[in-house]
DNA sequence: TTCTGATAGTCAACAAAGTGAGTAGGTACG
DNA sequence: CGTACCTACTCACTTTGTTGACTATCAGAA
């Protein structure tokens, strides 16, 4: 239940339906975790199946019924119990990177384009992120709510992920610099 | 076929068994792909039976025999062709953030051990790195290298993985700190 | 001498993740 | 008035990933 446990961490915001958490794992929870619809609508059934999520239906007037999950206790206390289990290795698997491990044979011009594309992507990314952080310290001082806003996780997940996007872009500037110099 | 175009740029740094790769994609090739050796032995009978790499057994005196693969024209070509391929947005998996995001309702000490566990692997999967960028390099000068070597591909994934790492260090340092400050 | 760990794999079964396509109404833009 | 995108979800299918065995040999340590 890897995907099911992103799920609960994710439902700790508030309530959501799986529409909500389809557009939060390709945001915020995308720092760490990536899903399709699909999948967290098969989680979100399992999760409830399994009693660690509940689900109410809201009718709608103008749009389609929606069902908001929100955990139950059980949810939470498996939440707990799984931030206190063994990990296991990070997966990492970016098809890019396997182009540039094979640029020497590849297409060069193409690998352009597609460094290109990633560029463009980490840039819009880490300005959503920043936007998500503008709005997690709403005009706090970050020392200042580290020490005493009542959950940090969000936070510090988010700051690994505009990290990154930090590292992507400089990285690709990186290699696009040395294939121009090529 | 994801995971096969990772074996096919592995391939590209020369023949390699089975054993090989699963040290492979444990070590340098971690960068950007993981993968356990039963996922391995699967992939290489798939790309031998489309074609893509040949195998041929080795008999050794005091080891058991093993299979050699290497890239065909067809694997080439194949791989040539996915570079030149729009590629799907990276996946990250990472269960550490999954328990950051959920540290507030969890078992801070597990977490900072986890943290903690997580320092100590990220900084030997650095000081790996650094030794391959030096067997890499060679002596020459890093400038000198990225214009003048005939492979860069894999040199350049290794920059991106050292750079993680060490993101990975300093984020994990922060939360470190952080919690003990609260 | 027994035991661990490295080399070098294979097999089977299952669980989890990912892809593609489809449904069906609503709203906003030009 | 069309069309494109948003909400909200479902089904069928394929590909990946995981678990836990099993077969062998050799080197070095306890």
């Amino acid at each position: 239940m890897a995907l099911g446990h992103a799920v609960l961490a994710a439902l700790l915001q508030g309530e959501a339906s799986g529409y909500d958490l389809a557009k939060a794992f390709n945001a915020s929870v995308a720092n760490f975790w990536v899903a399709t619809p699909q999948q967290l609508y098969r989680e979100l059934d399992r999760l409830e199946a399994d009693g660690l999520i509940a689900g109410r239906v809201v009718e709608q007037q103008r749009r389609p019924n929606k069902r908001l999950f929100s955990l139950t206790p059980a949810g939470l206390e498996e939440l707990a119990a799984f931030t206190a289990a063994p990990s296991r290795p990070t997966s990492i698997k970016d098809e890019l990177l396997v182009k540039v491990q094979a640029m020497d044979v590849g297409d060069t011009d193409a690998i352009r384009e597609a460094l290109q594309d990633r560029l463009a992507q980490a840039q819009e990314k880490l300005a959503g992120y920043e936007r998500l952080r503008e709005a997690l310290l709403a005009g706090r001082d970050e020392d200042d709510y580290l020490l005493h806003a009542q959950r940090i996780g969000p936070y510090l997940t988010l700051m690994r992920g505009m990290a990154f996007e930090q590292e992507n872009i400089e990285w690709v500037r990186r290699c696009l610099e040395t294939l121009a110099a090529r």
